[in-house]
DNA sequence: GTCTATATCCGGATAGAC
DNA sequence: GTCTATCCGGATATAGAC
């Protein structure tokens, strides 16, 4: 019988991955990590090349795990695409409000403080972004047969997620994803019909 | 004749306004914004309350001059108001660029550092949000009468564009934001011919 | 691989002369 | 209102014993 004991290195970048999701990069300090990791900040040195290197892996990791779980939601939510969109939003209004307003976009806060200041963690954010936006523009291509629209369709999507986190964290409420569903709901119906 | 001599404290305020648009709240030192204010630390002190109360009042104040600005270009852009959200998102989309990627939302990156962390800069952002929505439901409403529709709309506007100045920072690249303008331009003409 | 101690620097904040 | 000096804590990072 195989234990599963978690090896430190994991455990670091769960738990850095949790508190760059709610504190950013910058408002995370090296012995926060340490102490919510149950670890020394000698052994984050001893897996990581400094706090940089630390925080490419996390998005890197991190953001393909995401991507994962949100397709994960899309594919046996709804039994109709159109709807699935819907429920995915919903369903990240839920989690955020259950978290405290905490649970967003793992990546995001950590994008836009990287974008003009840290060029190693902000590529690694842009090609998180690039595959998200692949694999969803596939995906949507259940409701747009044609590609180029079908990739608008995706980072409509995408987009409005992300911008709905930033607001629904500010106003702690669920209203700017709800409505944010509905439009791309709404956007996905009339695309369907117009083929 | 009266020459304009800028004083301190709006010197502070543009100069942090800038600052905290590249690097975030936690990214920017007091130090930084005293040196690119042409300011010492002590009058930063003397006008502002603390790093928080300063960013505080440069969210409120920054929020309200962008809203204004982006009303700006909505209204004189083009005679169509659907045609002028795409060329909103175009024009955001070159600023962005000739700014080097620089120059996005003035309020997103440290909406999303305080959202859990501090509480009075994350109720400035999100008095901003509320305000921006207001403004830009009473804007689309030239498109659709009804004001659930109308506001769910600009939602979806604010939103998308939140998201497409994330993606297009990390990428360094106009497309993600000209796509969600062609988006939002194809939904609101939908909500247009609903009528 | 783990852990402690520490070097070095920078953060926000304050006191007080002018 | 302006400016300088400084406090204190926390940051990243390193060295080296175990």
């Amino acid at each position: 019988m195989t234990s599963v004991r978690i090896g430190t290195r994991e455990r670091i970048l769960t738990a850095t991955s949790i508190l760059f999701r709610r504190q950013g990069y910058t408002g995370t300090g090296l012995k926060e990590i340490a102490v919510e990791s149950d670890a020394r900040i000698g052994s984050v040195y001893h897996f990581f090349d400094g706090k940089e290197a630390l925080a490419e892996e996390v998005v890197r990791t991190g953001g393909a795990a995401y991507g994962a779980m949100v397709l994960g939601v899309l594919n046996d939510g709804s039994p109709a695409p159109v709807d699935a969109i819907g429920a995915m939003f919903t369903q990240a209004a839920r989690d955020l409000e259950q978290s405290d307003y905490a649970d967003a976009c793992p990546i995001a806060t950590v994008a836009l403080e990287a974008a003009s200041t840290h060029d190693t963690i902000r590529q690694a954010t842009a090609d998180v972004f690039a595959a998200w936006t692949d694999d969803l523009s596939s995906w949507c291509r259940a409701i747009v047969d044609d590609p180029h629209r079908s990739r608008d369709l995706a980072i409509a999507i995408l987009t409005s997620l992300e911008g709905g986190f930033i607001l629904a964290r500010a106003q702690r409420s669920q209203a700017p994803l709800l409505a944010a569903g509905r439009s791309m709901t709404q956007l996905a119906q009339t695309m369907a019909d117009a083929t």
